[in-house]
DNA sequence: TATTGTTATACTCTATAACTATA
DNA sequence: TATAGTTATAGAGTATAACAATA
């Protein structure tokens, strides 16, 4: 919890907020260290005119020539139809092409343009300096034990 | 990235997706995670009919009393107009009352009620059943690097 | 019958501008 | 003029049910 002040005619001696019954939650420092790397984030791909989510899903289809769309949502942990309006701004932009999949009718194959991927490559270099930014004096064995133990409670949140 | 089987009639050597670009980033790895925590704490707070805005909300309140709403917007990270419904909600239940502070009519003094206590004080045993199972297996230490790893996440994004 | 992508819908969270009543 | 709380509004993320086309 950061320190809030008072209003000023209150005593100082009182100037902030007792969050010690929050402060042994995980999810309450990440939610506020999360809504910060959003926000950033945000900024960050704004030049693009891209979000955290298009972000991701046109990274993925670059990196997986092909992919379906089934595929990617299970891949971005979100439900096919908020995928939807995802793929058709991409395609809209001409970002990503849907193509038809001769051997299953009812897919798609996505693939990024040459655009995507021009766009996609300068937007990559863009959030590696955010990421660099916010996790400056985190060394690298901090960011390890930070993902693993994110990697652990994702894990134990999806057995129950 | 969690491997996601592709079609039956696909290859079964690339049954996955490539994630290489992504799992780099800090924020990827920690939406997920939130993400997990977010949806089994709203499973663990439905019962009492909170979320966990007002459940953080009635939390401060109970352990602050006479907190501004201002000041509790300020804890809370987020902004003031946001947290009036959730005082609204919070009030409407009487689990909290608004009490004109006779020293500046502008503000209210929030305190909770008997009933928010005792809700509360319900709640707060189950979510610690929800942090437990979700962190089951991170020792310590493991824990207290995390958090402190998101607090200066939290403040490199704040200095910017 | 089951699956892929889709539409429609609803709820939540977040953010900003502008208002009121007090200070 | 500044601040506390409020209203209105808009954008974004998430979740579910139900549908058409195809398997």
């Amino acid at each position: 919890m950061k320190p809030v002040s008072k209003p000023r005619q209150a005593n100082p001696e009182t100037s902030w907020v007792d969050d010690a019954t929050l402060r042994q939650l995980m999810g309450y420092h990440m939610k506020r260290a999360f809504n910060v790397i959003q926000a950033d984030l945000a900024a960050t791909l704004k030049p693009f005119d891209l979000r955290m989510l298009t972000y991701t899903a046109l990274v993925l289809i670059k990196d997986n020539p092909g992919l379906r769309q089934s595929q990617l949502a299970d891949a971005m942990d979100i439900e096919r139809p908020n995928l939807v309006v995802i793929i058709d701004e991409l395609e809209r932009r001409e970002l990503i092409v849907r193509e038809r999949v001769s051997t299953d009718r009812r897919a798609y194959a996505l693939q990024v343009t040459m655009a995507g991927r021009q766009l996609c490559e300068q937007a990559e270099t863009a959030v590696l300096l955010h990421e660099n930014r916010l996790l400056e004096n985190l060394d690298e064995e901090t960011r390890a034990v930070m993902i693993a133990g994110m990697h652990l409670v994702e894990k134990n949140g999806k057995k129950g």
